[in-house]
Parts: structure tokens; sequence; C-alpha cells
DNA sequence: GTAGGACCTCCAGCAGGGTGGAGGGTCAAG
DNA sequence: CTTGACCCTCCACCCTGCTGGAGGTCCTAC
């Protein structure tokens, strides 16, 4: 098939796919004798998975790394495994920070409060911000 | 004072706060007849506003119009409220996505899981990527 | 043989938050 | 007067994941 029926069939744009060729994420396809590029079924598979690992938060260069693995040596399982496992401690960690942060700003600006601007002061920006919140909770 | 020491007390690097002049966040600063820029202290107390902005996790087009509305209409309390609270659902939205997103991935891949080689089929990259993780617990 | 849709390459740019180098000028001490 | 630290501007580039236009070619049907 041509690339806009991979398009198509993968849900990857035309352009995306030559971007993701030029990024090492497909291999170079054959092509028909007036250069357009000829994709087998398998250019299918290989865009769905990298739809699939996007999804997951993956990146396209460890995406990239993936398939490297598996065009070289075969299934990537274990390798996927660990880097699912990374990821997922990248993720919680991310959650931790995400998590922290949501509490200092709660503190900071409780839903209804008013803000007080006797508490402005002309050194300051605003105090919401310079402030700790425990500062401001005072 | 000049920008070096600016750098020093503010905690902002001499590119940076160029970079800050050049994006709206720090006015233009007077000049000496050579031409090296002159700051007072109030340079100090806003480069220190942007880091505390920033650690909160505003970006510097949202902490560049905080500062203009302190800049053209006095404290930007109000303003700033607002933006916190939009900025706490922004967080909160996210946290919920990575939750959400890492539930998927431990569902696919238990802590101590061996991979399950016997699954993977030539049609598929990995099915711990591709399957959905109802298919995988299965 | 011609229309027109799909395709080709090459270059450029977006956002966000800066960083880096080249090539030169300023300032203060000695 | 020279040295050396500091400062100036201008342009370009980093990263990530694409997207867009210009200008030209291929394929297929009519």
């Amino acid at each position: 098939m041509r690339i806009g029926e991979l398009a198509v069939r993968s849900g990857v744009r035309v352009r995306t796919i030559r971007f993701y060729e030029q990024a090492g994420l497909l291999p170079a396809p054959r092509r028909t004798p007036g250069g357009l590029r000829e994709y087998d079924d398998e250019a299918v598979t290989r865009l769905r998975f990298v739809r699939a690992a996007q999804a997951l938060g993956l990146s396209l260069a460890q995406i990239t790394e993936v398939l490297r693995v598996r065009d070289r040596v075969g299934p990537p399982c274990e390798h996927v495994a660990e880097l699912l496992r990374d990821h997922i401690a990248a993720v919680e960690a991310r959650i931790r920070e995400l998590t922290a942060l949501r509490d200092d700003l709660r503190a900071r600006v409780p839903p209804a409060m008013v803000p007080d601007t006797g508490r402005c002061h002309p050194d300051h920006v605003c105090y919401l911000i310079e402030d700790t919140p425990s500062d401001i909770l005072r």
C-alpha cells in the first residue's frame, strides 16, 4: 500500500509517518519505480504500536529503542517490562510532586478566600506567591 | 547594581536575566553612559517573584501577566488568587490523569512479573503495550 | 493527453525556557 | 596604559513531537 492508505489504516497522518521514518521509528520502505513509498501490513502494526506506547506516556526515543531491540534480537518483552517498571516509578514520582504542589497551592488559596489586600507589601509583588503557605495561614 | 550582582542577589543567571527582559518579565533598566544595565533593588524583588511563581508551576506567560497587572493597576492579589485557583484545578486534573495511567501500567507489569514470552505474537511488537491491561491479566 | 489527487523533497517554524558562542566594548585597579 | 573581569549585541541552537508551505513529480481515469 502507499502512504495515504497506511495513514488511514494506522490512524497516523501522512506527514507524521514520514517524520517517523526520518526519526528511525519506521524503516525506510521500498519504493515504486517512480519513487513512491510502498508499505506492507507490518508497517500498520508498527505504527499502531507507536500510538499505543505513546498513550502510555513513552517518548519516541524509548519507543525507538524498543523497536530497535525487537528488530535486532527478537521479542522485546524483557526490555519492555523493565522500561515500564521504570516508567511507573517516574509516573509515581511525578504524582508525588504534583500532590505536594497541590497541597501547597491549596494552603495559599483556600477555595472561597478573599485576598487579604492588607498584606500586600510594596517590597513584594504578591504575598500569595512569595510567602510560604504557613506564613499565609498565620 | 550591574547585572552580575543582580544575578548573585536574585539567584538568576545573567543570561537568563537578559532573556527575561527580552521576554517582558523585567522592564528595560536604565544604562550607564557606557551602555551597561543599572538595576535597583526592585529588580531583585521581581526576579525572586518570578522564581517563586515558577516553583508553583506557573508559566512565564502567566507570570508576565501578573507583573503586567501589578504594573498597571497595583496589587494583583485578585488576579493571582484566580490564577492559582485555576492552576490548582489544572494540577488536580493532571494528577487524575497520571493516577489512571499508573493504574493501567501497574496492571500491565505487576512488580515481579516475568514476561510471558508465550504471548508474543508475530503480528505484534509487544503484547505488554498493545493489549489492554484486562487482556494481560487474563 | 490532460486533469487532479496523491505523492515527493527540502526547508522552516511552533511552543517553552532557556543556553552557547563570536566578536567586541566598559570599567576599575595597579 | 594595560590587564582582566565584566558586560554588550546578535544570531543560533537545545529538546520534543510534530506541522506547514513551496515547488515539483507520479499515477490513474477519462
